[in-house]
Order: C-alpha cells, then sequence, then structure tokens
RNA sequence: GGACAGGUGGCUGAGCGGUCAAAAGCAGCAGACUGUAAAUCUGCCGGCCCAUGUGGCCUACGGAGGUUCGAACCCUCCCCUGUCCA
C-alpha cells in the first residue's frame, strides 16, 4: 500500500485531521524508515462500561495497527479522578481510586474486543502523572496561558452563565499533554470534541522540546434518539457487552435516518457500498427495514460473532413479526399465598418504580398479563382494572408486559 | 475582607402570603398509528392509602429557626454559586 491509499483508508470517516500534510510525512517518514508510527488513544476510565461511541474512535485505532503502526490505548486511570471539562456545564464529582480501577479492568477486556491484544500497548497515565512533584506541575502550568484556556467553549459559556469553573479544571488538559510528551506519540486519536485537548496536547508537545503530534478527530456518535450523542447517562447508548437480542433489538429502534450513520461509523462498510444501499432505498428496490436490519447484525456480529447474531435476527423476526415471546425472558418465581392487588405486585416485581405509577400505567392500559402454555404464543389480556386481584392460586405461571418489559412468574 | 445578585421537580425556568404537588418548555413513560423506525396525535409524569372521587393522608421549592390561622413566597442565622471592588 502506497503512502496515499494509506492516508486515506487512515482518514476515512474521520472529521477532522490537524494538520493533513503533518500526517502525510509522518507516514512517509515512517513508510522510509521502516519505523512504525506511535498512535494513541486516551481513554478515562469513568463508566464501568464502553458503548458503541466508544468504539467509533478505536474503530480508528485499529486501522493504524492494521497498517503496522504502534496503537497505544492510554488508559487515563489518573486522569479521570480530575475530571474532563469537555462538553460538561458542572464541574464533576471526582472518581475515586477505587472506581477508576474497577472500571480500568472492566475496559480493557472490552477494548480488545475491538484491538489486537497481542499488538497493542497498553499505558495508564499514572505512571507519569501520580509521579509528578509539585513543581514540575507548577513549570507545566508555565507553558499555558489562561486567556487561552478560558477561549473553549465549556468554559466561556460557563462563565457566561455565571457558573462554577474549579481550577483543577483547567489542568486536564495540560496534564494530559504529559501524556502526548511521555508516550513521545506521532498521532492522538480523539473525537472532536477533544479538539481543545488535542491541540494542547500538540502545543505542550513543542513546548518540551518534541515535534507536534498529528491530530485525527472522530466524529460523535449520536445517541439511539439521533439528536444527543450517545452516552449512558442519557441512556440512549449501546453497551458492548449487552446480550445479542437486546443490542440487535436497539439498533432496530434508531430512526432510518439515523442508520446511514451508523452505517458510516460503525462498519466497515465502503463509502461506495453504503451509496448503493442508500440509492436501493430511495428508488425503493429495498425496505429501509431490511437495511436496518443487516446493519444490526454487522454490529452484533463485530461483539458475538455471526452465528449469534443471525440467531438476534431470528429471534426479534419471531418476537416482533409473529408475536412470540422471546426464548431468554426474565423470569421470577415467587413463593405468594394470598390474593393482592395488581398493582401492588407489579410494584414489588420492579417491573414499575412505585404503586402510583403501576396504578397509572395499568389505567393507561400499558399493562398484558398472559397464561404460559406449551406454545410460546401468548393469549394477552389486558389488564386495565386498577383494583383487579391477583390471586396465585388462578394463575401458576403467568408473563407480564408493562409497556416494553417483560416477566415471566412462577408461583412456587 | 466589603457591596450586590441568586439557589424551585431529571434539566431549563415561572411563581414572591392562601385557589401550589407548584405555570411553561425539554427529557422520560404509556397509548393510538406503524416496520418494537421516525414523524404525528393523546394521556401521564412526588409518594402512600381507599376505591374511581373536583377523595383522604404524607413529604417537597439550599439548611436550621421564626412571624402568621396559613409560608416556595416575609424575617433571622448558616451553607453554596456568581458579579463587582480590594
Amino acid at each position: 500500500m502506497t503512502v496515499d491509499e494509506q492516508f486515506a483508508y487512515l482518514t476515512k470517516g474521520a472529521a477532522e485531521v490537524i494538520r493533513a500534510d503533518e500526517l502525510k510525512a509522518k507516514l512517509d517518514q515512517s513508510a522510509k524508515t521502516g519505523k512504525p508510527l506511535r498512535v494513541y488513544l486516551g481513554v478515562d476510565p469513568t463508566a464501568p462500561d464502553i458503548h458503541l461511541g466508544h468504539t467509533v474512535v478505536l474503530r480508528k485505532l485499529k486501522h493504524f495497527q492494521d497498517m503496522g503502526h504502534t496503537a497505544i490505548f492510554l488508559m487515563g486511570d489518573f486522569s479521570a479522578m480530575i475530571g474532563d471539562p469537555t462538553g460538561v456545564s458542572e464541574t464533576r464529582p471526582p472518581l475515586t481510586r477505587e472506581q477508576v480501577d474497577a472500571n480500568a479492568k472492566t475496559y480493557l477486556a472490552q477494548v480488545f474486543k475491538i484491538l489486537d491484544r497481542e499488538k497493542t500497548e497498553v499505558r495508564y497515565n499514572s505512571e507519569w502523572l501520580g509521579k509528578m512533584a509539585s513543581h514540575e506541575i507548577v513549570r507545566l502550568c508555565g507553558h499555558y496561558r489562561l486567556a487561552r484556556m478560558l477561549e473553549r467553549e465549556d468554559f466561556r459559556s460557563r462563565l457566561e452563565k455565571n457558573h462554577p469553573i474549579s481550577v483543577h479544571e483547567l489542568l486536564y488538559p495540560l496534564l494530559t499533554a504529559c501524556d502526548a510528551v511521555s508516550l513521545q506519540s506521532d498521532v492522538e486519536l480523539g473525537a472532536t470534541e477533544q479538539k481543545f485537548n488535542l491541540l494542547v496536547h500538540r502545543d505542550i508537545q513543542r513546548e518540551y522540546g518534541q515535534p507536534a503530534q498529528a491530530v485525527l478527530m472522530m466524529p460523535i456518535l449520536e445517541g439511539l434518539d439521533g439528536v444527543q450523542k450517545m452516552s449512558k447517562s442519557l441512556g440512549n447508548y449501546v453497551g458492548i457487552t449487552e446480550p445479542a437480542a437486546a443490542m440487535f433489538g436497539k439498533l432496530m429502534s434508531i430512526s432510518d435516518t439515523l442508520m446511514w450513520r451508523y452505517y458510516e461509523l460503525l462498519t466497515d462498510a465502503t463509502p461506495m457500498e453504503i451509496a448503493e444501499l442508500k440509492s436501493a432505498v430511495s428508488t425503493g428496490t429495498a425496505h429501509p427495514m431490511n437495511i436496518k436490519k443487516s446493519l444490526a447484525r454487522r454490529i452484533v456480529a463485530d461483539f458475538h460473532g455471526g452465528e449469534a447474531s443471525a440467531q438476534a435476527l431470528a429471534d426479534f423476526e419471531a418476537q416482533f413479526q409473529e408475536g412470540l415471546l422471546p426464548e431468554d425472558i426474565p423470569s421470577r418465581d415467587l413463593a405468594l399465598r394470598e390474593p393482592g392487588k395488581l398493582f401492588r405486585l407489579l410494584t414489588g416485581l420492579g417491573l414499575f418504580g412505585s404503586n402510583a405509577e403501576a396504578q397509572r400505567k395499568i389505567k393507561e392500559g400499558a399493562v398484558y398479563m398472559a397464561e404460559l402454555d406449551s406454545s410460546n404464543q401468548p393469549c394477552w389480556r389486558r389488564m386495565a382494572d386498577p383494583t383487579w386481584i391477583f390471586d396465585p392460586a388462578a394463575h401458576r405461571q403467568v408473563v407480564f408486559r408493562a409497556g416494553k418489559r417483560l416477566l415471566k412468574i412462577t408461583i412456587v
């Protein structure tokens, strides 16, 4: 592969490259000397799980790895304890050492679903940040100007709204710049929202006498709602450890518009293939639902394998298109003797958060019950009376449906 | 250290003595329609209880006290945030 081809492949799907000519020169240099580029992605383990949004940039790191460059996965175990101010309108509560360690552990296992474990250099930024003396930190701060720091949108909008900014938040980009310096990186990957931090990293590298790394930014993946970015706190995410069926279902719930975005950022489909699918849908030769099914199949296969993915599709079709019950309904055994109000039972089972909510939902017609027989073709009965009494003697095994949730109950 | 402004439900934000479980918007949940899609429309959106009603009770407008028949709203102190001055 020529340098130009490599460059085209590596920047596919990228939102921005700073600077493209520098990256090309680095690739060129690497090709001539045979010395692989050091490419890193820093991630703060602020939550125990990663979701599809994180995989966009991980996938890009893998591309570099596939091209023979050195992929460095940097665990921001130290920086996670400061908290990245990017995109937040409030100071984040700092994580404890214990939380960070626990998250880092689960993160790695998930990261290797995409990266090649053998070929990946895994580093922790506590290696160097944890050892910094206060005079070194002071010196580091001396390399950057407050006015420039306050230029960034996050801080500016907080200042305008008279919201608090804590001093330690200013330190975040400076400290993570030490990662780039310590790793002597040639390229850093990140999401577009990281732009400010990434640029600071370049500046600080230069201040410490190193050539500035090239920066490659990937777009932010929209969540299932199609509007806000995918994030766990918004609940619009697909976790990569989720069961195949859940993953499949969530992917099927995205809008038709959003599915093209997912094709672009979450699959290896080439822009050409995607364009073909699009034209097939617009000319009516393909049904968008089928195109979405194959999207879901591809993504689920990445994390669960082809077989599980095919099964997920089959289950989906059986459940939602033929009305059958899925195989793996959550089920509970219940030692219940006395008859009682249905809403109380449902709250007790965790289907609703409170008795008041359960009663409301029953009135709204959101609750169904079906006796379980040998076939898994349920005969749903709408339970719209909030005073209805559930008698365990009369219903040995039933399935409740509360909105989208299902729960199987066996009286023991 | 001083002067000033502000702290209301998941968020934004109205209310500034009773008719306030608190407007409005967003988010969320559910129903209708569908392709478990989107869009749209409808309802709900603190909790407990009775049973179905313009029903009873409890908790809640930063915290603690106070004034009042009655406080998110007035007073005092405290905590938190911001602005200006030093």
